[in-house]
DNA sequence: ATGGTGGAAAGTCCA
């Protein structure tokens, strides 16, 4: 007699800011047939779940949720392993605007065992915008949600994934000195990463990927690509249970290669079952 | 050179 125990799948899990998902499908489709996902969390979908191109998703075996509104934001979840207790926006999760509304920045949803949290965080645009304020609170919320949930379960596999806009480390850009007074690299916003690090989570991607200038993000403007002058700012926090399943992470650079790319190249991690 | 690119209620805003 041996005790029943449930085996959770394997998982390749993949993060991408994909700046419209309507403008970017025939990619988000090549994409899933070429780097073969379990679970896709989208980020800038920038359409309402209504518009979201659902069909040619699910032809290839995706469960799909999305939200979103008609222009900016939203985001998604795509999973071939199961897309239970979706939830729209997390506990606590701040609102933006006059009237002040939730914006489609936060999708969750449990596939293959790993809650799975598709995130994308407010620019802030300037230091002295209230944009930034609104980041920073966003991001404290969601380090007392994320709390929240290790305390409850801290057995749990929990993947806080997404577009951080936050650079993490002065080799997280091309150029620190490039980025003196602006956002995504100021004290305070790194503060609010690493709080929610500190709520019980690690960084996986640059535990798999600690070479200086691994870059996931780079500008439309200025060639930023080809001059490899880019930003560390898609990034994956993992609980400990699931962090310890992480095998791997690579970006997709190919993606961010060509006409109709992306500003943002996928972020691939891979899990191993248990 | 205050430029450049890209996507979205279609006129600007956002990144």
């Amino acid at each position: 007699m041996s005790a029943v125990r449930v085996r959770l799948p394997a998982v390749r899990l993949v993060t991408w800011n994909v700046n419209s998902v309507r403008a970017r499908l025939e990619r988000v489709v090549a994409f899933c047939e070429r780097a073969a996902p379990d679970v896709l969390a989208l980020q800038e979908t920038k359409c309402t779940a209504e518009a979201f191109p659902r069909e040619p998703l699910e032809a290839l075996g995706y469960e799909v949720a999305a939200a979103g509104h008609s222009q900016w934001n939203g985001v998604a979840l795509l999973s071939r392993v199961g897309l239970a207790d979706v939830e729209e926006g997390f506990p606590g999760q701040p609102a933006w605007g006059d009237p002040p509304r939730t914006e489609a920045r936060a999708l969750g949803a449990t596939c293959g065992g790993v809650r799975v949290w598709s995130l994308y965080v407010p620019n802030g645009r300037t230091l002295d915008d209230p944009h930034l304020a609104y980041k920073l609170d966003w991001l404290a919320r969601l380090r007392d949600a994320a709390a929240a949930w290790r305390t409850a379960d801290p057995g749990a596999a929990v993947a806080l994934v997404g577009d951080w806009n936050i650079a993490p480390a002065d080799d997280d850009v091309w150029d620190p000195t490039a980025f003196v007074g602006s956002t995504h690299v100021s004290p305070a916003e790194r503060a609010a990463f690493a709080a929610v690090g500190d709520a019980g989570y690690r960084e996986v991607t640059r535990e798999h990927l600690p070479e200086p200038h691994t870059f996931t993000y780079w500008d439309y403007q200025r060639l930023r690509f080809a001059r490899r002058e880019g930003m560390r700012i898609d990034l994956a926090y993992a609980s400990r249970a699931l962090a310890d399943r992480v095998t791997g992470v690579r970006v997709d650079r190919d993606e961010r290669k060509g006409k109709g790319a992306s500003d943002h190249a996928p972020v691939v991690l891979d899990v191993a079952d248990a």
